[in-house]
RNA sequence: GCCAGAGUGGUGGAAUUGGUAGACACGCACGACUCAAAAUCGUGUGCUCGAAAGGGCAUGUGGGUUCGAUUCCCACCUCUGGCACCA
C-alpha cells in the first residue's frame, strides 16, 4: 500500500494553488456570497479555537463555490489593542513591531488551513490607510451629534489603567484583564448606540441568528414601557421625576427613594439630616461595583424632605438608597412596598409605611398575577391591573402629571481609551474654541510610532510635543490633541464593509463594491461577541444606513455560532491547567484535512467539545482509508448488477445527505455519512462486483463531495484521477432522487406497541394497509393462535401493530 | 431571582410532521498477521435473566395523552451559557 503523506501533499497543493491564484475572488459576482469569519487579534499563534471557527467556514465557502456561487471570503488582523500595547511595556518592543511579527507567523499558520482566502484583500485596523476611515466614522457621527463628550461615572480599571465600556466589564469585573472595576467620575467620549435602540431591537427579527443570541441583545438593550410621573416636593417649586413599569399601583406608593448621586438631593435635604446624609453618600462612593453588589442587605438614609402622591395627596419621605441606580430611568424610584420586593425589604428595614392597592385574592399562592384587581385606589379601584395601568397614565396625562414612556437599559458606548495603541480620536482641545473636530481633509491623524511608554506604562501620547501641539483649525491659535484612542472595537466595527476593495482610497469602503456583495451572508464567530461586537457593527450598520451611505440596515444576515473546544480533561483550555492542544502538532503530523474533519466530526458544530487524541486517530484513520479505497487498483472479478445498482443508490442517497446536512451545518451527520459509504464500497470492492466504468464514476464523485471538507486531499486524489482542472473548481454533484428511493421496505410488526418480528415487502405492495395486514399475520403463522387482537394499525411503509387484551 | 439552551450506552454523539432507540466514531474484548510490539484487518459490544430459543428493563425524575412517546402536554430535578437591586 503506498502511503498517504498529508505533509508533502499539503505542501504541494499550497504552492500550486498560490501559483495558479485559484482562489481569486471573482469582481462582479453574478450570484454572490458573502462568507466572513470573525476578526482575528494577532496575539502571537494561532490556536485550536481559531481552527475550529476558520476550518467549517471554509467548508461553508468552497461547498458554495462549487455550487456556482462567486464566493468572496477575506482574510484581516483586529491588529490594534492593549495586548500588543502591555508586550510592547512589558519586553521593551514596540506596539507596531509585536503586531507586525505575529501577523507574519499567524498568516503562515492560518495558510496551512487550506482556506480559500483572497490574500490580496486583506488589510489591518493598525494601518493608517485603514484607521483613516475609522477616524472618518468617528468624525460622521460627531458632526451628526451621535458621538459625544460627557462627564459620566465610568468603570475604571485599574490594571490596564484605562476606562471600559459597560458590555467590557463582567459581573464588575473587567473582562480583560480581570480587574475589579472601579467608579470613577471622568469625562470620556461615546457613541449615541442609544439613538437606535428601538431599531436594534425590531430588526433582529429579519435577521438569521440564533435565537440565543437575539435575547441576549433583546435583554442587554432591555427595553421597557411605563410612565414617566413628576412628584411635587413638598414647600418647594421643585418635582421629583420616576419612571415607572406599574403605574397602577401608584395609590401605593408611600415614599420615593432616590439614588446617593442624585442630583436633588444637595437642595432638598434638611439641615437635622445634612449630615447623615453626607456621611451615607461618603460611605457609597467609597465601594466599588462589586462591593455593591455585594451588599445583600438594604441600607439608605432619610433626607429629611418629603414628596406628594399626586394620587393619594398624601405627603411620603423622600429616601436615599443605592439600591436605586443613577443611570437608568431618572435616578428615583417611587417606592411600593405592598407590591415590590425591594421596597418591600426597604420599608420593613425603616419602619415605612406600607398600603395594599391589589387584591391578593385572586393570586393565591403564586407571585402577583395579571387579574389581580385594584384596592383602595380610589376610582381606580376593581379595574385589573392591565387595565388600570391604561387608566391611570390617561390619567397622568389628561392632568399633566405624567406620561407614557419607553425606557431602555442600554447605556451609550463608551469608546475613548486612556492607551497609545488605537486609532486617535480626531478631535482638538482649543482654549478659545473648546472641542474642534479635525477638518476631514486632515485625516488620518497619525499614530506616532517608535515611542517610549512613560512610568507604569502612561501613553506616550500625553508626553509627545510632536504629536500634541497643534493649531487649530478653526482660530489658528495653539491648541492641544485628544489623546485618548478609540476602543478596538470601533476599528471592527465597519470592517467588513472595506473587504470587497481595501485599497479604495477615496472613502472608508467602495459604493459599488459594497453594494455588490454586503450584507454579508454567512458571519462565524463565537459567541462571547453577543453584545459587543455584533451590537456595535449593527449600530454603525444602522448610522451608515440612516445617513445614506449604504442600502441596507443589517450587517449580517445569517450568524453562524461555533462551539468551544476545551482541553481533554473537558476543562477550558488555559496554560496554567496544562490542558492547551497546540494545532501545529496535530497538522504537521496528521495534516490539516485531519484536524478539518475531526473538528467537523466530533459533534455539533454549535456546541463544541474537548478535544480528543484518541477520536482524533479515528478521523485520520478514515481519511488514511479513503486514500486506500481510491488508489489502490480497482479489478473486476465478478459483476453483479444488483450490487452496482444498490452501490449507485447509496452514492446518491450520499450525495443528497451531504449537500442538505451542509446547508443546515450539520457536518457531523455528513461525515458520518461519508464513513458509512467508505465503508460499504470497501468491502464491495474487495469482491469487485462493479464494472470499472462505474466504479470510477463513485470514486470521483466522492471526491467531490469530500472536496469541502478535506481540500488537500482531494485536490490530490482528483488528479490521480487524470483530471485536469482543480476539483474545487468542479459542479457539486447532483443526485437523482429516483435513485435515492427503497424498492424494498422493512415493514415492523409490534404487538401493543412493541416490536416483535419485521419483514420485507417491495414497495408497490407497501402502501396498502390491508396488505399490510395480511402478511404480517402470515410472517406471525401460529404465533397469533393465541392473541386476541381487538384492532390493528396498519401505517403505510412503517408499520403494523396488534393490539391484543 | 430572571432569560435562553441542554439532560440518550463506558465515551463523543445519531434518530423527533409520534412509528425498529443507540447510525457513525472512540474505547474495550476476542481473533488474524508478527519472534514480539505498533500499525492494519476481522468479529463482538446498552443493561439484565437465560445454555439457547426467547423474555424483561432502558433516552434526568414523576405524571398525562396515544395502539405506540427520546419526540407532544403538565409538574419537578440537574447542568451549561447569559443577565442580575433595571423600578
Amino acid at each position: 500500500m503506498n502511503n498517504y503523506d498529508p505533509a508533502k501533499n499539503e505542501a504541494k497543493w499550497r504552492k500550486i494553488w498560490q501559483e495558479t491564484d485559484i482562489n481569486k475572488t471573482h469582481e462582479e459576482p453574478k450570484n454572490k456570497l458573502y462568507n466572513l469569519v470573525m476578526f482575528a487579534y494577532p496575539s502571537g499563534n494561532l490556536h485550536i479555537g481559531h481552527w475550529y471557527n476558520f476550518a467549517p467556514a471554509d467548508t461553508l465557502a468552497r461547498y458554495s463555490r462549487m455550487h456556482g456561487q462567486d464566493v468572496l471570503e477575506p482574510f484581516g488582523f483586529d491588529s490594534f489593542g492593549l495586548p500588543a500595547e502591555n508586550a510592547a511595556i512589558q519586553r521593551g518592543l514596540m506596539a507596531d513591531e509585536w503586531t507586525n511579527q505575529n501577523i507574519s507567523d499567524m498568516t503562515a499558520q492560518i495558510n496551512k488551513i487550506g482556506a480559500m482566502y483572497d490574500w490580496s484583500k486583506t488589510f489591518q485596523t493598525s494601518d493608517p490607510s485603514y484607521y483613516k476611515w475609522t477616524q472618518w466614522m468617528f468624525l460622521k457621527m460627531f458632526h451628526e451629534g451621535k458621538a459625544y463628550q460627557k462627564e459620566a461615572l465610568v468603570n475604571w480599571d485599574p490594571v490596564d489603567k484605562t476606562v471600559l465600556a459597560n458590555e467590557q466589564v463582567v459581573n464588575g469585573f473587567a473582562d480583560r484583564s480581570g480587574a475589579k472595576v472601579e467608579r470613577k467620575l471622568l469625562k470620556q467620549w461615546f457613541l449615541k448606540i442609544t439613538d437606535y435602540a428601538d431599531a436594534l431591537i425590531d430588526d433582529l427579527d429579519k435577521i438569521d441568528w440564533p435565537e440565543r443570541i437575539k435575547d441576549m441583545q433583546r435583554n442587554w438593550i432591555g427595553r421597557s414601557v411605563g410612565a414617566h410621573i413628576e412628584f411635587p416636593i413638598d414647600n418647594s417649586t421643585q418635582k421629583l421625576d420616576v419612571y415607572t413599569t406599574r403605574a397602577d399601583t401608584i395609590f401605593g406608593v408611600t415614599f420615593m427613594v432616590v439614588a446617593p448621586e442624585h442630583p436633588l438631593i444637595e437642595t432638598i435635604t434638611t439641615n437635622s439630616q445634612s449630615d447623615a446624609v453626607k456621611k451615607y453618600i461618603s460611605d457609597v462612593g467609597a465601594k466599588t461595583n462589586i462591593d455593591r453588589m455585594e451588599t445583600k442587605e438594604k441600607t439608605g438614609v432619610f433626607t429629611g424632605a418629603f414628596a406628594v402622591n399626586p394620587a393619594t395627596n398624601q405627603n411620603i419621605p423622600i429616601w436615599i438608597s443605592e439600591y436605586v441606580l443613577m443611570d437608568y430611568g431618572t435616578g428615583a424610584i417611587m417606592a411600593v412596598p405592598a407590591h415590590d420586593e425591594r421596597d418591600f425589604e426597604f420599608a420593613s428595614k425603616f419602619g415605612l409605611e406600607i398600603t395594599q392597592v391589589l387584591s391578593d385574592e385572586s393570586s393565591e399562592g403564586s407571585n402577583q398575577s395579571a387579574d389581580a384587581k385594584l384596592i383602595n385606589s380610589g376610582e381606580f379601584s376593581g379595574l385589573d391591573s392591565a387595565s388600570a395601568k391604561a387608566k391611570i397614565v390617561e390619567w397622568l396625562e389628561t392632568t399633566e402629571i405624567g406620561k407614557s414612556q419607553t425606557q431602555f437599559r442600554l447605556r451609550d458606548w463608551l469608546i475613548s481609551r486612556q492607551r497609545y495603541w488605537g486609532t486617535p480620536i480626531p478631535i482638538i482641545h482649543c482654549e478659545k474654541c473648546g472641542v474642534v473636530a479635525v477638518p476631514e481633509a486632515d485625516l488620518p491623524v497619525v499614530l506616532p510610532l517608535n515611542q517610549k511608554f512613560g512610568e507604569d506604562g502612561r501613553s506616550p501620547l500625553l508626553d509627545n510635543k510632536d504629536f500634541l501641539d497643534v493649531k487649530c483649525p478653526q482660530c489658528s491659535g495653539e491648541a492641544k490633541r485628544e489623546t485618548d484612542t478609540m476602543d478596538t472595537f470601533v476599528d471592527s466595527s465597519w470592517y467588513f464593509l472595506r473587504y470587497p476593495n481595501p485599497n479604495y482610497q477615496a472613502g472608508p469602503f467602495d459604493p459599488v463594491a459594497v453594494k455588490q456583495w454586503l450584507p454579508v451572508d454567512n458571519y462565524i464567530g463565537g459567541a462571547e461577541h453577543a453584545v459587543l461586537h455584533l451590537m456595535y457593527a449593527r449600530f454603525v450598520t444602522k448610522f451608515l444606513h440612516s445617513q445614506g451611505y449604504i442600502d441596507f440596515d443589517e450587517p449580517f444576515m445569517k450568524l453562524i455560532n461555533q462551539g468551544m473546544i476545551n482541553g481533554p480533561d473537558g476543562k477550558k483550555m488555559s496554560k496554567s491547567k496544562n490542558n492547551v492542544i497546540n494545532p501545529d502538532d496535530y497538522v504537521d503530523k496528521y495534516g490539516a484535512d485531519s484536524v478539518r474533519m475531526y473538528l467537523m466530526f466530533m459533534g455539533p458544530y454549535e456546541d463544541g467539545g474537548p478535544w480528543d487524541p484518541k477520536r482524533f486517530e479515528g478521523t485520520y484513520r478514515f481519511i488514511n482509508k479513503i486514500w486506500e479505497l481510491i488508489t489502490t487498483e480497482y479489478t473486476e472479478i465478478q459483476l453483479d448488477s444488483i450490487v452496482e445498482a444498490e452501490l449507485v443508490s447509496k452514492l446518491h442517497r450520499l450525495i443528497k445527505k451531504v449537500t442538505e446536512d451542509v446547508q443546515k451545518i450539520r457536518f457531523n451527520t455528513a461525515i458520518a455519512a461519508m464513513m458509512e459509504f467508505v465503508n460499504f464500497a470497501g468491502t464491495l470492492k474487495h469482491k469487485g462486483q462493479i464494472s470499472k466504468e462505474q466504479w470510477n464514476v463513485i470514486t470521483s464523485t466522492f471526491t467531490k463531495l469530500l472536496a469541502p471538507f478535506a481540500p488537500y486531499l482531494s485536490e490530490e486524489l482528483w488528479e490521480l484521477l487524470n483530471n485536469e482542472q482543480s476539483v474545487h473548481l468542479q459542479a457539486w454533484p447532483k443526485y437523482d432522487p429516483n435513485l435515492c428511493k427503497d424498492d424494498v421496505l422493512t415493514i415492523v410488526i409490534q404487538i401493543n406497541g412493541k416490536l416483535r418480528d419485521q419483514f420485507i415487502v417491495n414497495i408497490e405492495n407497501a402502501h396498502s394497509p390491508v396488505e399490510l395486514e395480511r402478511m404480517a399475520r402470515e410472517k406471525l403463522g401460529s404465533r397469533m393462535d393465541n392473541l386476541e387482537v381487538v384492532k390493528t394499525i396498519a401505517v403505510p411503509g412503517k408499520l403494523v401493530n396488534f393490539v391484543v387484551l
